[in-house]
DNA sequence: CTATGATCATCC
DNA sequence: GGATGATCATAG
């Protein structure tokens, strides 16, 4: 499937509810007591035919599926509640290879973006906002390959290394934990709400009008 | 257990 | 309200 295709597929989902589509595809939301907090990304995959699997490469091969949570503020106006997770960070890979050659760009230029509303709680209604990929202008670009290399070079530093990094380093992408329980070894890109804002308009929402 | 998915809980 | 660290489901 062409990544066009998918976003086109993906676009006829605006406006939906998610919760139903998940009932529907199949997607567990609650597991006893506790949520799944992966399953907004599993029921886009569903409806995309795909399977879940955890390959850091491109599982569509040409392109990458995201999706990242809106919230309204007290104004009524459209914000970013969270950042959204890119990718892992492999502390041998990161310092071997340029940003060019990064998981990080490679992820970012294939990514196909899903934002959807969310209430105060899992159980509010979720609707899909939009569906847009990431075009990376050269001021973007550039300031991602600031933040990448920024990273690049705490591992590379013997005083501080993989241990060093945490969520406050960075202006567009940061690195952040991302693992099972407390103590977490390993690390992850996440792209904040300012970096996500050169794509989204907030400013256009289904539910509004 | 680790990697990927993305959100929850908590601190400021 | 925004930022940072922790957490849960699924697959191998």
């Amino acid at each position: 499937m062409e990544r066009r295709e998918a976003i086109k597929k993906l676009q006829e989902l605006v406006g939906q509810e998610l919760h139903e589509l998940a009932s529907e595809y199949g997607v567990t939301i609650y597991r006893n007591d506790k949520v799944n907090k992966g399953w907004a990304g599993h029921v886009f995959e569903r409806h995309l035919g795909l399977p879940l699997n955890s390959a850091q490469c491109p599982n569509f091969g040409s392109w990458e599926l995201k999706s990242i949570p809106l919230k309204f503020k007290k104004s009524g106006e459209l914000a970013f509640k969270e950042t959204m997770a890119i990718t892992m960070i492999d502390s041998v890979n990161v310092c071997q290879k340029e940003f060019e050659d990064s998981h990080l760009l490679a992820k970012l230029k294939k990514a196909v973006i899903v934002a959807r509303t969310v209430g105060s709680h899992v159980d509010q209604p979720s609707y899909i906002h939009s569906v847009t990929g990431i075009e990376l202008s050269e001021e973007l670009y550039e300031a991602v390959k600031a933040d990448y290399n920024f990273v690049r070079n705490t591992l590379l530093d013997p005083k501080k290394g993989f241990n060093a990094l945490t969520g406050k380093m960075g202006f567009y992408i940061q690195p952040r934990t991302k693992g099972q329980g407390h103590g977490s070894t390993s690390r992850a890109f996440y792209a904040r709400p300012r970096f996500l804002a050169c794509f989204i308009n907030l400013s256009v929402s289904p539910q509004a009008g």
